[in-house]
DNA sequence: TGCCAGGCCGGGT
DNA sequence: ACCCGGCATGGC
């Protein structure tokens, strides 16, 4: 909550998830695989402009036409595929409704979900958090850098146990995880990169200097 | 200009 | 059970 507090005050509210529609969360989950966001808005975009921003049109697409059109979020092969195995997971099983899956509840609709090959941890806690509205903690690349260059974990440090550590200790509240983990990609952009082992200027250069063990 | 981006899968140890 | 290469475009 303390980290919480410093990143909001610093970047401000960040209003994730950028899309019109659930559905357009869960496409633009798949693909923001490991892809830089600005290329999957012009993917979406390539998508909205021809109308085909719907489940049963992805349905019926060809594979061909759908690789073109998602070029540029770069993997386009395999992500053509992981698209159409999420919309015909949803139109068979669900009729193409995605508050069908939602109203299994959250365990039962994760666990349906990790049952679609192309969608991994990360991107099934998104669509149940931006798309389901759902309590669940997302972590990704940023969370995990973050954290661990600041010495609040290991490196060895799993997706469930980073997962565990930030569900145990926060009210389980989908407004919260929302702004919590968009707060965390605005901070590993402009501050944790890769690059600049130290980040001076990061809001939370305050944790490694004192020594904080936990994340309240 | 080279390195990196809001991962995931499959094959090899 | 881990580890690693492959997938590939555009941004900065």
């Amino acid at each position: 909550m303390e980290i919480y507090k410093s990143l909001y005050t610093y970047f401000g509210p960040q209003n994730w998830w950028p899309a019109d529609t659930p559905f357009e969360v869960c496409v633009g989950a798949i693909l923001t695989q490991n892809a830089n966001w600005k290329n999957v808005k012009r993917a979406i975009e390539n998508l909205k402009k021809e109308n085909l921003l719907d489940p049963f049109k992805i349905y019926k697409l060809s594979l061909e036409k759908l690789t073109q059109l998602i070029k540029p979020t770069g993997f386009y092969n395999v992500k053509a595929k992981r698209l159409k195995n999420f919309v015909k997971f949803l139109v068979e099983k669900y009729q193409g409704e995605l508050d069908a899956l939602f109203s299994k509840g959250l365990y039962e609709a994760r666990k349906e979900l990790f049952s679609i090959k192309g969608l991994g941890k990360e991107t099934v806690d998104s669509i149940l958090l931006y798309a389901g509205n759902f309590p669940i903690f997302i972590v990704d690349a940023y969370t995990y850098r973050i954290l661990n260059r600041h010495l609040l974990i290991p490196e060895e440090t799993t997706y469930d146990e980073i997962q565990a550590l930030f569900m145990e200790n926060l009210p389980h509240d989908p407004k919260l995880f929302n702004e919590f983990h968009a707060l965390l990609v605005a901070c590993g952009k402009n501050f944790c990169k890769k690059k600049e082992p130290l980040c001076n200027l990061c809001p939370l250069n305050y944790l490694h200097t004192t020594k904080h063990v936990i994340l309240e």
